[in-house]
DNA sequence: CGCAGAATTGATACATCTCAAGCTGGGTGG
DNA sequence: CCACCCAGCTTGAGATGTATCAATTCTGCG
C-alpha cells in the first residue's frame, strides 16, 4: 500500500492548483499556515479504493488532482453513484467519524488530507473554513437535487444527453474554448460508472450513445473520445431549459 | 392575500417549538435579540404556493410547523419533489436571492422568515448560525443521496415501503411510541405527491399501496391513514440493510 | 499476435406508464 | 335528509421503455 502512497509532504499551499477554490479558499496565511500543520498527501492509483462504507476515517480531504465517486451499494449489489468528485472538492464530514460512502478513485487521484480532530478545532475558532464548506455543501446539496431530477423523470436518451452536457460544460470551463465550435473532450467514466451515475444498465448506456452518435449529435473516437459538433442541439436532447447558461 | 397571513409578529423565541432544533439551535440569548429584529411570521394554507422557482426571495426563514415541499418542474410538466421540508427545515440559500424551486405548502403552514440582507450580514460576524445551517444541510445533502438511491436503483415497491417507513420512523420520534408495537399515523401526502417524491405515477403509487395491503404490510383506514403492524416487515421490503436503527 | 476486459448489439421479458373507466367519501344545495 | 357532485383514488387493459440474458465485436496492451 505505502508503495502507491508516496509522501508528498511540505509542498506549499501556496502553489496549490486548488487554493482559490477548495476548503481552504478564504483562508488568509495565518490559516494556511495552521491547516499545513495538519495536513497530508495521499495518493491513489485508478481504480483503488479510497474508503469503504462504514469504515472509520480519520480524515477529511480535498481532491487536489484527478477524479473520485461516491457510491452506494445495495445488499443485492445494485448501485448508485451520489457524487462525482473533481479537483477542489470536499470527502468527508466533520463531526462523524465513519463513511457514509464508498470513495473510490476512477482516475490516478491525489487528495490533501486533513487530520480530523485539529480540522474540526479549526472549524471551531476561525470563520473562514466554515463558510466555504457551507458554500460548497449548498452547492452540492442543488447539485444533487439536479441529479433526482433527472433520476426520477428523465428518460434513458435525456440521461445521457445530460450527462455529457455536464462533461462538456467542465470542459468548457477547463479550458476556455471558443464559443460555438465543435467541443472535443475524453469521458472520465467508463460504461458501467455512467450507468451507475445515471441508474441504468451499461447496455442501456451503450444503446443510447450509439442512437446519440447515429442522429449526429456526437461522434466518437474510440471510445472515450467524444466530439460534439454542436452543443446546442446536445442541449436540447437533455429535457432541461434550454440555455442553461452554456451558450452565449 | 394578507387574510391568509395573519401577523404574528413579537413572539418569543424563547417559546418557539423549533427553538433547539432550527437554524437558530446555537445562539446564545444576544444573537436571538438580533435574529427578533429581522424576523416575522408568514402563514400559508395547504396548497399555497410560498415562492415559485425564479422568484425573487427577500428572505430566507424556518418551518414552525406544517409542511412544505420543494419541487422542480419540466418545460413539459414532469415534476420531481427534491425535498420535503418538516418544522424546524430551513428554506432559501444565504448569498442567493432567487428561489431555485418551487416552495408549496401541503399542509397549513407557518414559517419564520428573516430579512435576507440582515441574516447575511449576521452569518459573517457570528459563527453559530453558520456552523448549524452547516450541520443542517449536510443532513440535507445526505437524505439528498439516499434519495438518489431510492430514485435510481429501488423498484415501486421498495420505493413505497421506504417512504411509508420514513414517515413511520418520523412519527416515532415525534410521540415516543413503545417499540414493537403497531405504528398509526397519517400520510401527509397525497397520492400524486407521493408519485412526485418517488419518480412514479400516480397509478402506479396506488396500485402498490394496494398490494401492500394485499400483502398484510400495512392496513388503511381511508385513503390516509395508515397501520403498520409490524415494522419490521416493512422495513424489509424498502430494500435497505435490515435494521437502519428503527427497531432496538 | 492473442488475450481479457470493455463495449456493442440482438432477442425477449417485464416493470412501469398510459389511457380509460369506475369508485369513494365528504361537502353542498335543494 | 337525500341526491348529487367533485376531487382524489383505485382498478383494468394495453403500450412502451428499459432490463435481462446471450452472443459477438472491439480495444488496449502485454
Amino acid at each position: 500500500m505505502a508503495l502507491h502512497e508516496p509522501l508528498l509532504h511540505g509542498k506549499d499551499c501556496g502553489d496549490c492548483p486548488i487554493r482559490h477554490r477548495a476548503v481552504c479558499a478564504r483562508c488568509d496565511t495565518d490559516e494556511l499556515d495552521q491547516l499545513e500543520k495538519m495536513k497530508f498527501y495521499r495518493s491513489f492509483q485508478a481504480g483503488q479504493t479510497v474508503v469503504w462504507s462504514g469504515d472509520r476515517m480519520d480524515f477529511v480531504a480535498s481532491v487536489v488532482s484527478g477524479i473520485a465517486t461516491l457510491t452506494q451499494t445495495m445488499e443485492d449489489g445494485r448501485r448508485q453513484m451520489v457524487g462525482l468528485l473533481l479537483p477542489s472538492d470536499f470527502v468527508g464530514r466533520p463531526g462523524r467519524a465513519v463513511a457514509s460512502y464508498d470513495v473510490t478513485a476512477v482516475s490516478d487521484l491525489v487528495m490533501c488530507c486533513f487530520r480530523r480532530k485539529p480540522f474540526e478545532d479549526m472549524m471551531l475558532g476561525t470563520p473562514h473554513v466554515n463558510q466555504r464548506l457551507l458554500e460548497m455543501t449548498l452547492d452540492e446539496l442543488d447539485a444533487a437535487r439536479e441529479w433526482m431530477l433527472l433520476l426520477g423523470r428523465k428518460t434513458a436518451r435525456e440521461k445521457i444527453a445530460s450527462l455529457l452536457a455536464i462533461l462538456a460544460r467542465r470542459d468548457v470551463a477547463l479550458r476556455q474554448r471558443a464559443r460555438g465550435g465543435p467541443l472535443r473532450f475524453d469521458l472520465p467514466l467508463t460504461r458501467e460508472e455512467m450507468a451507475d451515475y445515471l441508474g441504468l444498465t451499461i447496455e442501456t448506456v451503450s444503446r443510447q450513445i450509439s442512437a446519440l452518435k447515429r442522429d449526429g449529435l456526437i461522434q466518437l473516437e474510440g471510445t472515450r473520445q467524444v466530439t460534439v459538433p454542436d452543443i446546442r442541439r446536445l442541449l436540447e436532447e437533455t429535457g432541461d431549459d434550454s440555455d442553461g447558461g452554456m451558450v452565449g
